[in-house]
DNA sequence: CCTACCGATCGGTAGG
DNA sequence: CCTACCGATCGGTAGG
């Protein structure tokens, strides 16, 4: 159902038999663990880490609870990977929009469109990387915590870089990346993408709302 | 620590010994229910309903969990009266600030401003009140909801009225509605009441936000 | 991949 | 307001 974000490491649990072809009838599916953190991913975002159940898990695949220890170490593994995924994933395509080049206007123009394009396109994943930062142990919520001010530090320098040249005008760097980022983060709690809006064209509307906050 | 909106019900708990005066040494404090709820929402609020245990909450008043029910009906029916009466305080103040007339730029501003304020000010009711809805039960869960789409309705009409008087341009209401909302949204998050910013001047800094995106 | 099961947690009740 | 306790849930393990 959603086109979660597979870490590199994450192949490695996939057996060579990457013939996805006619019956694969009673069969492992090759990527067992693919699947089993995509199920965990729609339950972590629709009721919570804390609420669903390994039984649960198990369910969306047909098996029982127990039998997803053959695939996962833990339910929390299972966040750890998801959310490290996220965070990761979500920086890169940051990086790739300041690497663009350009001046200051087009690459905020471009960050905040890969912001709010990521928030719809991986609504569920963007939701749980932001909701349940607290359900991970350390050392790994440090970890992705220190991800996230990095994205977050990106977004002010860039306003605050648009500021110093006179191309933008705020009152306040810190406050006005906030409201971007978060009106974007907000994407992911309302979208819905059985309706008629494309995440791209969300995201360009976004930018110039971005935009227009700042000029 | 945190001055929760007291429903108007809450009040009937409370004995008439309203002399909250000198030495009340081992005597049951006059609100007890508000203490309990007070409690509830920090812990609510910081490791969500699900993690907390009525043991916690009866340690923060120095009592044992099974005491609280001489007070409170149940956990459940804490959040309930957290909730319930965090949206009726909103809606309350965003009735007035509607009512209080102006152009629709004013009443734009104003209904911004107060969004942005409580949501500084009452951070954990706010941040509780958005992230905790789907662990009310029905059919508190729905009239919970019904209060909230009410609440956007005002903002997205509002919009729509500027647009219509060609005060304002966006080339939607409702998502530009839905990014004022959620930049508010996100100030319970990070807010820090310990701060040197007033909810006032944020709420101000927000209002202007708010207008330079929609002019 | 399954059933049986352990150990721990927790909301809520009984009965002072 | 307390201790003792019940009943249910759940993550994870054993051992096929």
């Amino acid at each position: 159902m959603s086109t979660r974000e597979r870490p590199a490491a994450g192949r490695s649990h996939v057996p060579s038999v990457a013939a996805n072809g006619a019956d694969a009838s009673h069969r492992t599916p090759p990527d067992r663990h693919g699947e089993i953190l995509d199920a965990a991913l729609e339950l972590f975002a629709t009721i919570g880490y804390r609420a669903t159940t390994m039984a649960q898990i198990g369910d969306r695949l047909g098996i029982r609870g127990p039998s997803l220890y053959k695939h996962v170490a833990s339910k929390q593994e299972m966040l750890v990977e998801i959310m490290a995924g996220m965070m990761t994933e979500l920086l890169r395509r940051q990086r790739a929009a300041l690497d663009a080049g350009g001046d200051v206007r087009e690459r905020l123009e471009r960050i905040v469109a890969v912001h709010v394009q990521y928030h719809a396109e991986h609504r569920y994943e963007a939701f749980v990387g932001h909701r349940e930062i607290d359900s991970l142990e350390e050392p790994e919520r440090s970890r992705i915590l220190e991800l996230r001010r990095e994205y977050e530090s990106n977004f002010r320098e860039l306003v605050q870089e648009g500021r110093e040249r006179d191309v933008f005008h705020t009152s306040s760097d810190r406050w006005s990346s906030y409201a971007i980022l978060d009106m974007g983060i907000g994407v992911s709690a309302w979208y819905n993408p059985a309706g008629s809006v494309a995440p791209d064209e969300l995201a360009a509307t976004y930018a110039d709302f971005a935009l227009r906050m700042l000029t």
